[in-house]
DNA sequence: CACCATGTTCCTTG
DNA sequence: CCAAGGAACATGGT
């Protein structure tokens, strides 16, 4: 579930549900969801700490600790990598097939699962220091955005998705913001004008607004017990019927109209993900 | 069996 | 130095 949407409203769901919280024990059942630290090492700099905040910068979870006995405060990362999940179980629940990390809290565990185990949690917080600026900040105009992009020859997609560049932006939201924009995923970044920069950074803003939205409205089954269907949000109810192909302006639509010209979506390979766009509306 | 998948990092090639 | 492409990482869905 992971681009900044995901990531923003688990950051939301969680915060209540965490903050407060002390960690009473952590069960580390894949290594590799802690590296480079080791199960071992990550379990002495965890236990113990209460959380004292939960905030999201790009696609990570950012944990801020308040250690025992005068230790300092420690900061923990958490990145969903494409599968990861978070969410609160009955402690002694019966356990996920996929899950990570398992962390006592007293009468529940917090779960951290992960199928293909490209996330993890960390306490490197170096990794937040390179990125972009985030994108539903003030801050963000079509100055900032054209300073980001700089003389670049890259695709502007390609480049939408470069964490270094904007931070949040994956595979989905880069297309979706293109084709709000109307611009055409392969354009070289240098060759955007100011009137497209402008378009462009309204259309980032807003189909990340959007997609926030959509989750606050949902019921959201964040343990994703149910059936995974292609979704980042696994919903619950009646609401929870849509599919990517309502939910989404382009992606993975490809044959399908245009919901503006009704010229049929295009599937296309840029920096080797799949890319979605409208031949007609995007220049 | 084949191919695809929300992400990131590393390596090679031009 | 830059850009592009591929592979790797693990697993599941279609």
């Amino acid at each position: 579930m992971p681009e900044l949407p995901e990531v923003e409203i688990l950051a939301r769901h969680l915060r209540p549900l965490l903050v407060g919280k002390r960690v009473r024990m952590v069960t580390v059942l894949r290594a590799k969801a802690v590296r480079p630290l080791g199960a071992e090492r990550f379990r002495e700099l965890l236990n113990g700490a209460e959380i004292r905040a939960l905030g999201r910068r790009a696609k990570y979870l950012c944990f801020d600790l308040a250690m025992e006995r005068g230790l300092k405060p420690r900061r923990m990362l958490g990145h969903l990598g494409m599968t990861g999940r978070m969410y609160l179980q009955p402690s002694g629940a019966p356990q996920a097939r996929h899950a990570s990390v398992v962390i006592g809290l007293g009468p529940e565990d917090w779960v951290f699962e992960d199928s293909r185990q490209f996330g993890g949690l960390t306490f490197e917080v170096q990794r937040l220091e390179g990125l972009g600026p985030e994108p539903l900040d003030e801050g963000f105009t079509e100055a900032l955005l054209r300073s980001r992009l700089g003389e670049s020859s890259q695709a502007i997609k390609v480049r939408l998705m470069d964490q270094r560049v904007l931070a949040g932006l994956g595979n989905i939201y880069a297309s979706e913001a293109l084709h709000w924009a109307g611009i055409a995923p392969h354009r070289p970044a240098w060759g955007l004008k100011r009137r497209e920069l402008a378009r462009l950074c309204d259309g980032i803003r807003s189909v990340l607004e959007t997609a926030i939205r959509t989750g606050e409205s949902m019921l959201l089954d964040f343990a994703g017990s149910g059936a995974g269907d292609g979704l980042f949000y696994y919903g619950r109810g009646p609401e929870a019927a849509e599919t990517s192909e309502e939910r989404f302006r382009v992606y993975d639509r490809a044959g399908q109209p245009c919901r503006e010209c009704s010229e049929p979506i295009v599937k296309s390979v840029l920096g080797g993900r799949s890319t979605y766009a409208c031949g007609r509306c995007q220049r």
